[in-house]
DNA sequence: TCAATGACACTAA
DNA sequence: CTTAGTGCCATTG
């Protein structure tokens, strides 16, 4: 699978991702087939168009934790505005408690965790038995 | 080619 | 709850 392939598909599954929830860089790896591509995931959405209406903030780390795209980035800020917008509570990162803040917060993946098995953006692997929660 | 990097994940203490 | 360490692998200099 070539970048660009790897981005697509990235996309395609981003874009499954139901308004007021969110997910991990990590399952959406494991959507696309690539389990251990993780952090290209991340890479994938920040070669994006900054055009596309892709909804990358719906995208976090596995600990619902916003990745800070480091000190002087707007990024994380804005990512925690969208999803306050969603409606998904955003805990910590509040702006003005401590000097260089960016706005990375926390998101409660047990209450907007989105991790289905497959997306039905294309084929799916006949996974039936699964563990109860 | 080698070495360093990264919008990460997982486990242990 | 936190910090530290290890694994991961395409991309980049």
């Amino acid at each position: 699978m070539d970048a660009a392939e790897f981005h697509a598909a990235v996309y395609r599954v981003v874009r499954q991702i139901p308004p007021g929830k969110v997910t991990s860089y990590g399952h959406i790896a494991k959507l696309v087939g690539m389990p251990r591509h993780s952090r290209h995931v991340g890479q994938a959405l920040k070669y994006l168009d900054p055009q596309s209406n892709l909804p990358w903030y719906r995208v976090i780390s596995s600990s619902g934790q916003i990745s800070s795209r480091g000190p002087g980035t707007s990024g994380a800020r804005r990512q925690r505005d969208e999803l306050e917008a969603e409606g998904i509570e955003v805990t910590g990162g509040e702006v003005g408690l401590e000097g260089g803040n960016d706005g990375g917060g926390r998101v409660n993946l047990r209450t907007y965790g989105w991790f289905p098995d497959s997306v039905d953006f294309g084929e799916v692997q006949g996974d039936e038995d699964l563990e109860a929660d």
